[in-house]
DNA sequence: ATGTGTGAAGAGCTTCACAGCA
DNA sequence: TGCTGTGAAGCTCTTCACACAT
């Protein structure tokens, strides 16, 4: 969460240098927005449009494309083939990802079936698990490999993106291995902060987290009913 | 993730008002750690300690403990078991809450199993989707309703938080209906922006962008390589 | 001495308002 | 006239430094 720091490094000649961390958390949001108006034949978006597609403010998305180095039309609005394509190039989209799974309990086959994925630029190629019940079955059409091969399968894929899906207890042993072979960045799903070296990025989800940040809000909201 | 405003209401006479949502958000990282802690038969603990393990600044811990009018002891650090409590009050994690899924696809399943969210208080009370092949089935002790009961199930069970892991066209109709029975808080799977009244939070959880920031990240990395 | 509690400085993000271009 | 692009104001969160309790 707070993961990445990236100072920022005064404002360079080329666009693309100096993003917010903020602004880059909501690309993909204009990116998918973007999408669903292209289905529906639109050839111009403003921006009043594009940002309720996408649930934020006029003023924020502007400021946000400006960052790109984008070049909207004044008093008409952006071309939406062109600005997505601005888009997918400096979310990286436009490549393809190969992405490896560590960790193929529930949450991990969820993931493995995780049509979003593949939606966005991203390719599963390897699951791991160290369950014997798991290694060699079939998920989503890749063969389980056992945890003991994860190097070979990390070099093998070339990935340098992961997500540890494992109990918190494993996960850091995982990461230390993942980054050894190269992987800069993690998607870690485990409760654990994980610790790693400068240069890889953690993007941390917590779900019981995420549900106790709720909770919290519950409680206030009966609290001040209670003492208004 | 923008979702709740909450303005702060000038600081009351109580402490727990006017909390940062920042703060909040790292309540239950703390909450946690607080755990791992006392099963080491540690007493007492100090914010340099608890901030390494919760993977904060020891500054930032203090602050966000002082926001809740916690006492520690100068000079020695924080009661763990007083802490944990205070903690886990105003987090709601001491009262159970119930919580509604609905959409019982391979990542509502992987919900329903999690058992972080046991671990912290939730319930998950009742599982819903319109699947014929689904319903009456039993997934982790749980019979999964029919979408055209959710309003009773809702009703039920009490719930004021629900988790929307359906697919992305079905969330809003969902939404409407899960507010209407008096639903405050929602946890959102699905890749669009949920629109909601006044009072409702939503928090978003998107795993595809999750990947999506990471992979923009990689791309920097690369760029940064080509154009030194 | 040691480590909490906290005002003040600093950084980052968002909103506003308007200049500038089609 | 209409909408983008952007400097500046405003706000929230973070970090710093140090007074203060034990």
């Amino acid at each position: 969460m707070i993961s990445d720091l990236l100072p920022g490094a005064g404002a360079g000649t080329r666009p693309a240098r100096g993003v917010p961390d903020a602004t880059v958390a909501r690309l993909p949001l204009y990116h998918e927005a973007l999408g669903r108006l292209f289905d529906g034949h639109v050839e111009v978006v403003s921006s009043t449009a594009l940002a309720e597609a996408a649930g934020v403010s006029p003023s924020q998305l502007r400021k946000d494309l400006s960052c790109l180095g984008t070049y909207g039309t004044r008093g008409v609005g952006y071309d939406v083939t062109r600005l997505q394509r601005q888009i997918a190039t400096h979310i990286g989209a436009a490549s393809e990802w190969p992405v490896v799974i560590v960790g193929v309990g529930h949450l991990g086959t969820a993931l493995a079936n995780y049509a979003g994925f593949a939606a966005r630029g991203f390719r599963v190629v390897a699951l791991v698990d160290p369950s014997p019940a798991l290694v060699g079955t079939t998920v989503t059409g890749l063969v389980v490999t056992d945890l003991t091969e994860l190097e070979a399968v990390v070099r093998n894929a070339g990935a340098v993106i992961a997500v540890v899906a494992t109990p918190a207890d494993a996960a850091q042993a995982v990461t230390d291995r993942l980054v050894y072979q190269g992987v800069t960045s993690i998607l870690n799903f485990a409760s654990t902060a994980l610790v790693v070296p400068e240069g890889v990025n953690v993007r941390k989800v917590d779900l019981g987290q995420e549900l106790a940040i709720l909770a919290f809000h519950e409680q206030r909201k009966i609290e001040e009913i209670a003492h208004p």
